[in-house]
DNA sequence: GTTATGATCTCCT
DNA sequence: GGAGATCATAACG
């Protein structure tokens, strides 16, 4: 049951952010199946963001797919060390994005240990966007990928949240983005161990 | 062609 | 608690 189309091509990406708590993310990657359901995301609300990279209707080849339809992956690589994966949503033209930052791990725990090396299994191997990234497989080799293929889903299995377990904060690691900074777009669950930093 | 910087993580003190 | 790693991207000359 991947969720529809339709889904993503929603406007509302705040919502959509605050949606996909407790949805499985999986990915067929490299031969190898891995999952878990997602307890963390932020939204980046196109071009009147500030800390999004498609501020100002800043269109270059890089943000280009997120002025792509919703449904969408982008991937890109932050610190030179980092990839990040972002479920693009909304219409052609409008840059919404929804960065997820961490995922309770739920099929092929030995891959993600093995891909994020690992010698102990901690709760840090999804958590966090670089990590969950690195956990899954995922690359910027995905960019730009439907979320209606086999290789990168997201499915909905009735797990839901009360909204008293989900936590609206601010976006971390936005500094420069002054007054936005402040919004609260960051989601997730509360008291689940594979949040980032904050966990309160 | 050159330069500054980041939607971060890990390890060390 | 803090710095270093490390490079694609974007803005500028």
């Amino acid at each position: 049951m991947k969720i529809p189309q339709s889904v993503y091509e929603s406007n509302d990406v705040v919502k959509i952010s605050k949606y996909l708590l407790g949805k499985y993310l999986y990915t067929f990657i490299d031969g190898q199946f891995t999952g878990g359901y997602i307890v963390e995301t932020e939204a980046y609300n196109g071009i009147i963001d500030k800390a999004s990279h498609a501020y100002g209707n800043r269109r270059t080849p890089r943000t280009e797919t997120m002025f792509g339809t919703g449904g969408t992956a982008y991937v890109y690589l932050c610190y030179g060390i980092h990839e990040m994966f972002n479920v693009v949503t909304s219409k052609e033209g409008e840059p919404h994005a929804i960065l997820i930052r961490a995922v309770n791990p739920t099929e092929g725990l030995e891959i993600m240990q093995q891909r994020r090396n690992m010698t102990v299994l901690k709760n840090t191997i999804t958590s966090g966007p670089g990590s969950v990234a690195q956990a899954l497989g995922i690359s910027r080799k995905i960019n730009g990928i439907s979320l209606q293929s086999d290789t990168l889903w997201i499915e909905d299995k009735g797990l839901v949240f009360p909204e008293s377990a989900i936590a609206a904060v601010p976006r971390v690691g936005v500094a420069y983005a002054g007054e936005d900074a402040l919004l609260p777009y960051r989601f997730y669950v509360k008291g689940n161990p594979y949040v980032s930093k904050p966990n309160k």
